[in-house]
RNA sequence: GGCAUCGUGGCCGAGUGGCUAGGCAGAGGUCUGCAAAACCUUGUACAGCGGUUCGAAUCCGCUCGAUGCCUCCA
């Protein structure tokens, strides 16, 4: 028996708003799609949180046992600077035009960027990472067939999908609560130029101002792909017409995801997707993280402590700590206060983990194991509450040293138990990673000489050489080298 | 202006009809030559005003405030 069966998971479905029981379209099976970046520039935090809240969700489902095709789109055209201008460049071909570069040594250098920050981060690889690029073909020819149906419209050389022709019979709307009569109503006026029928129609093909260097052949003109396309079009090739999950920011549900169910139900006539998932922002300042406006911090400059928000640097693991402690679907502030105090728990949880081998086993365990892990899966199984896992993590934390004081007692039997637990919870699940600042510094030249240190320091203090021993501890103190006396010896910390 | 989400103790954040998470900070204690660190103990908060209910932070209404989307955005 498989543990999704014994497990029985259910999460919020943004079309619906009810917390649903997940059930796969095929036992055991679970396609998932994830719309990525636009890789014009380096991601910011904001943009990770995403990819980690999926690399959550991810990462349960295949513990639960499902087979799962995750797939995550590379966005390396077709995304226009100023959809609603007719003008708009495409974001990509700016950047290389700024940068003097090729549009796709663009593309190369933040996806490779994106790979590298996904990886510091612990991110499980997705199972395939498509690019727009790659499925222009496949893109025209789905142009074809919303045209065939009626839902489309040639106009100068592009081509646009017809909104409203598409509400007669569909819903467009439907998965951000919006009716189409009141789009009309607010959409401001927009430049005279513009060859839509109507302000909300998309474009599924543009056709390129001769400038335009990204450009591919097509029946209607050279021209590139509309953004809202790729997304059908490569979740339709791997996952099918129908599928499981379909995720991302809850920026992107409007128009973006209601653009997608439309081409969809155009193209196939059948609901693309059964569950929705959209991740919350990330705010900086209580406002939005995003590179339009400036206000965003990069991974980066958070791992070498290079930025006017924090400080001191953090760690990848302590930065994703930090995104977990939130759930997916509130609104996160990034804040010195926050993290710095995610760091400190951080740290309290891994050094209860790493003692685990050393605390006294007994004859009888007096806590409730089974019913503790049965309680980090039910946090598990109820959206993804990974708050609620953390907090349970914690109440072990203070259990494990309720042991080392001698008050509570384990079999050695649990104790392995409870450590397998923490281990797939902590680092399978969570995907924490293992690593730890001990053993990063361990074996280097640093710590040999802060070992002499120590051991000079031992001895001015068997001497009573207080004077000496203080003198010792308060200058590395000062180079951000902390001792900490313990009843095994002094050991040390870098901060 | 429209649509949506949200407003929880000093800070961050779960919960969502009665049993009132968790972390950080603070306070007290243990340990220590003194510290630090570590560990233990400790907090009755849910924007305001009405209403429903035996009972509401949790449901309903209104007010105020914040944020997101409505134009590219994870």
């Amino acid at each position: 028996m498989a543990l999704y069966q014994e497990q029985g998971l259910k999460f919020y479905n943004s079309m619906s708003g009810e917390k649903e029981i997940f059930t796969p379209i095929n036992e055991g099976n679970v396609g998932m799609y994830v719309c990525g970046p636009t890789v014009y520039s380096n991601v910011h935090l904001g943009n990770c949180r995403t990819f980690i809240s999926f690399d959550l969700v991810f990462r349960y489902l295949k513990h639960l046992g499902y087979k799962v095709r995750y797939v995550r789109n590379i966005t390396d055209a077709g995304h226009l600077e100023n959809e609603a201008d007719s003008t708009g460049e495409d974001r990509i071909a700016k950047k290389a035009r700024l940068e003097q570069i090729e549009p796709m040594e663009v593309v190369q250098k933040y996806t490779v960027d994106f790979h590298n920050i996904l990886q510091k981060f612990n991110n499980l690889p997705p199972s395939i990472e498509p690019t727009a690029t790659g499925h222009i073909v496949e893109q025209i020819e789905i142009i074809k067939t919303i045209l065939e149906k009626g839902y489309a419209y040639e106009a100068n050389g592009s081509v646009y999908f017809d909104v409203i022709k598409f509400n007669e019979d569909h819903q467009y709307g439907k998965l951000s609560g919006r009716a189409i009569e009141d789009m009309i109503a607010n959409t401001r006026e927009l430049a005279a130029q513009s060859d839509k029928r109507s302000p909300q129609d998309f474009a599924l093909w543009k056709k390129a101002e001769p400038q335009h260097i990204m450009r591919w052949p097509s029946p209607w003109s050279d021209g590139f792909p509309g953004w809202h396309l790729e997304c059908t079009v490569m979740s339709t090739k791997y996952l099918g017409e129908e599928f499981d999950i379909h995720g991302g920011g809850m920026d992107l549900k409007f128009p973006h995801h209601e653009c997608e169910i439309a081409q969809g139900e155009a193209a196939s006539g059948k609901s693309p997707v059964n569950y929705w998932l959209h991740a919350n922002m990330l705010t900086l300042n209580g406002k939005k993280m995003a590179k339009s406006t400036g206000n965003f911090i990069l991974p980066e400059q958070i791992f070498s402590g290079k930025n006017d928000v924090l400080k001191k640097a953090f760690s990848p693991n302590v930065v994703r700590f930090f995104i977990l402690q939130a759930h997916y679907r509130s609104i996160l502030d990034f804040s010195s206060d926050a993290i710095m105090g995610s760091e400190k728990g951080f740290n309290r949880l891994m050094d209860a983990y790493n003692s685990l081998d050393e605390i006294q086993t007994s004859d009888k365990t007096d806590f409730d194991l089974s019913s503790w892990k049965q309680s980090c899966y039910d946090a598990m199984n109820d959206d993804f509450n990974s708050p609620i896992v953390i907090a349970k993590l914690f109440d072990v934390v203070k259990i494990i040293n309720n042991i080392k004081e001698g008050s509570v007692s384990i079999t050695s039997e649990d104790r392995e138990e409870l450590k397998g637990t923490m281990k797939v919870f902590m680092f399978d699940i969570l995907g924490l990673s293992e690593m730890n600042s001990e053993a990063e510094t361990d074996g280097d030249k640093l710590s040999g000489t802060i070992e002499l240190l120590i051991q000079l320091r031992a001895e001015a203090r068997a001497n009573k050489n207080f004077a000496l021993s203080d003198q010792i501890r308060d200058q590395l103190m000062e180079m951000g080298i902390q001792l900490k006396d313990g009843k095994d010896g002094t050991t040390f910390s870098l901060n």
